[in-house]
DNA sequence: TCGAAAGTGGACTCATTTTGTCCATTATAC
DNA sequence: GTATAATGGACAAAATGAGTCCACTTTCGA
């Protein structure tokens, strides 16, 4: 249990913005700079969070990326998601147990993961970017 | 987010045995024949929870598998990180940030982390296998 | 005491995913 | 038109996951 590197950066990434004044716009260059990453792999990182309407690119001369959204309208769960899905505690999503060969043995096992998983999401959807912010002046310490 | 197989099966493995009577000793050929799991495969995973603690076995003919402890004794926690190892939202547990170049940029980050991790910790503590057997006769259907 | 049944553990394979990199293309500002 | 910057497809190396194989040890029972 934890998450790729790739949803590390993401939230990395979006805490950066947060902690900056809103329409703060900084080029892929300038992030990669600021975070230490790879700057190549932050790219697909971006592409991910312009995809799910968290992050806006703007091209072009002078463009570069900026939060869509107020960081307080971002939830940590929306921005997992956009790297991991949605969470699932157990492969099996199977309605009908044929598959597996374990014919009905697995529903109640279901039943409780599901719960757990609504309380996981329930935690993830209530932190937001708002708290995730980077303390200190611009992001920067 | 979600959880390996192996861990999958392991947790499946013990809410097998807990869904049966205290003491219900079975061998890896007869637990993997009854859950339709990989029986190699299955073997490590029994392993992993002899290692643990969670799990006795018993060698020699007539040997097998049984619980050590009572399910209301284990949590979905405590099976779970048998195979995951402790949860760490994020990878970075460094305390001191020279090595990933982002200097002090991620403490508060890791504060925030650290508490949903907390609180995914209590929640999966508090399921026990007792809830997790699998009902039906046996658990069997 | 020997053989069958059963767990142990190391090495190994194979496929998939992750973590990137490279680069040609497109869009925009000056 | 040229420099700057994002886009997206192809590629590659490394790590992980899932599972297998097998030689070994332990124990029971005849």
């Amino acid at each position: 249990m934890g998450i790729s590197k790739a949803c590390d950066y993401g939230i990395l990434v979006v805490s950066f913005f947060a902690s900056n004044p809103k329409g703060y716009l900084k080029s892929k260059h300038e992030i990669a700079d600021a975070l230490n990453l790879p700057e190549e792999f932050l790219s697909k990182i971006l592409q991910q969070l312009v995809k799910n309407n968290i992050v806006e690119s703007i091209r072009g001369t002078h463009g570069g990326y900026k939060l869509l959204k107020s960081p307080s309208d971002i939830s940590l769960k929306s921005v997992i998601e956009v790297f991991e899905g949605e969470m699932h505690m157990i492969d099996c999503q199977d309605t009908n147990f044929e598959d597996c060969g374990r014919q009905h043995q697995c529903k109640p096992l279901q039943n409780v993961m599901h719960r757990v998983e609504n309380e996981i999401n329930q935690i993830l959807s209530n932190v937001s970017f708002k708290e995730l912010a980077l303390k200190g002046s611009n992001g920067k310490i």
